[in-house]
Order: C-alpha cells, then sequence, then structure tokens
DNA sequence: CCCCTGACACTTA
DNA sequence: ATAAGTGCCAGGG
C-alpha cells in the first residue's frame, strides 16, 4: 500500500452520507489537485469497503466507475443522498 | 529506466 | 450539447 493510496483513502473516508467528492477534489485533499487519475487508479485497486469510494464521482457530476459496478453505485449514492 | 494502463479533466472541433 | 484528442499522476511489468 503506497502513502498515496493510503492519504487517498483517508480522504474518502472522510466522506459524510449524503455527501459526494470528485476526483479531483480527493487529489486535492491528498496535495496532488493533478493526480485526479492516480486516485481513480487507488480507488479501483482499493476493494476495502471501509472506504466509501462510492461516494466519489466525476467532477462533471456522472456516477463515474465502481469496483462493484456502476449500478450499485448510483444505486447506494441515490439512498444515501435521498 | 521505459512503456502501458486507468473509476479523470479540460480544450477544441 | 456531444465526440474526439491531449495532458496529467501513480503503479506495475
Amino acid at each position: 500500500m503506497t502513502r498515496f493510496q493510503e492519504k487517498v483513502y483517508n480522504i474518502v473516508r472522510t466522506i459524510p452520507c449524503g455527501r459526494t467528492m470528485a476526483y479531483a477534489e480527493v487529489a486535492k485533499a491528498v496535495g496532488r489537485p493533478r493526480a485526479y487519475r492516480a486516485v481513480g487508479n487507488a480507488l479501483n485497486k482499493n476493494y476495502d469497503p471501509i472506504v466509501p469510494c462510492h461516494r466519489v464521482i466525476r467532477s462533471d457530476g456522472k456516477i463515474g466507475g465502481y469496483n462493484r459496478g456502476q449500478k450499485l453505485k448510483e444505486k447506494l449514492l441515490c439512498e444515501e443522498t435521498r
């Protein structure tokens, strides 16, 4: 586990319910505003349920991807954003 | 060390 | 508004 991913997971973990963060936002939080690609990579490799990666969406407001299936991510967001 | 990949973002056509 | 191209960062082979 690299420090980068560790930081990314930490940030994503701080995302409260009904709240979403863009990959760029997380990247800025970790100190790499231009590393949104790496952030997505980290989350993609991450399979830990302790990290609400489904709260992380694209800056466009789109769902983006999810290691468990975007459909599920969309559903989860809808449920908690409710 | 170099090349490829990836859950993105921005610019231009 | 949508599609395609380019730029970016980190990890793995």
